[in-house]
DNA sequence: GCTGATATGTAGATAACCTATCTATGATAG
DNA sequence: CTATCATAGATAGGTTATCTACATATCAGC
């Protein structure tokens, strides 16, 4: 459900290093394949946050070599050929620690805009 | 007051795209020059947020492309030559549209992590 | 005289995005 | 029947912001 061709992403910037983060989290319900997660990260943020496949596979990709999912061919509800993403134990303490430094520096950030 | 060669900086890298914000919100207060901006950053975030020098200068020279900020040459509180940057009108808005747009991309972004 | 803090800057590498493109299949519209 | 759209995966090439490392210079303190 692309449909926004033409329509400039704009917020995809601040995915800057959160990408990983977020399929990771997706990934905590159940698996997924690829593409279910860039629409899950979509739908769950109200449209708000669009994954390109240009970001999206090459970021699991690296989520792969990591050891912080592990994929499986299998095939999608609608019957298509689909490779399915498990977190794994690793993974899941990666995503810890992500969220950990993901709100860390936030209040590191807060703390400068409200204090200047 | 870099004094901490050899540890990594860490969180330097959530910076991505908030730093021009970060900037621009220190010279709200008043001008300030380079190496001063990257001391009240640090200071301001209790040391969270280290700017490096090879980040701070080419994003100011950003800023001053952009109209953001305006510079001038004077002289450091302890007598060294030193380039005061000053925020511009146009900086300001900018600076609005930033931190507007980095609060929607963090709801967005807590919308993802709580609800998966 | 050396080191460290202050102060500005550049060069080159890296990494994560983006756009654009490609393949392929199923569903739907015309 | 055919064109388009949605689904599903993937790669190539470009952009850009950051980092590391270096270079320069002055001043203070040991």
């Amino acid at each position: 459900m692309p449909s926004d061709r033409g329509t400039v992403s704009q917020k995809s910037e601040l995915l800057r290093g959160t990408l990983e983060m977020l399929i990771l989290q997706t990934l905590t319900v159940q698996p997924l394949h690829g593409y279910a997660i860039a629409q899950q990260i979509q739908r769950l943020s109200d449209g708000a946050l669009i994954v390109e496949q240009g970001s999206l596979y090459p970021a699991l990709e690296r989520l792969l070599q990591n050891g912080w999912v592990t994929a499986k061919w299998g095939e999608s509800p609608t019957g298509r050929r689909a490779r399915y993403y498990t977190i794994t134990a690793s993974g899941r303490r990666r995503l810890g620690q992500e969220i950990e430094g993901f709100d860390s520096a936030l209040l590191a950030i807060n703390r400068v805009l409200r204090r200047a």
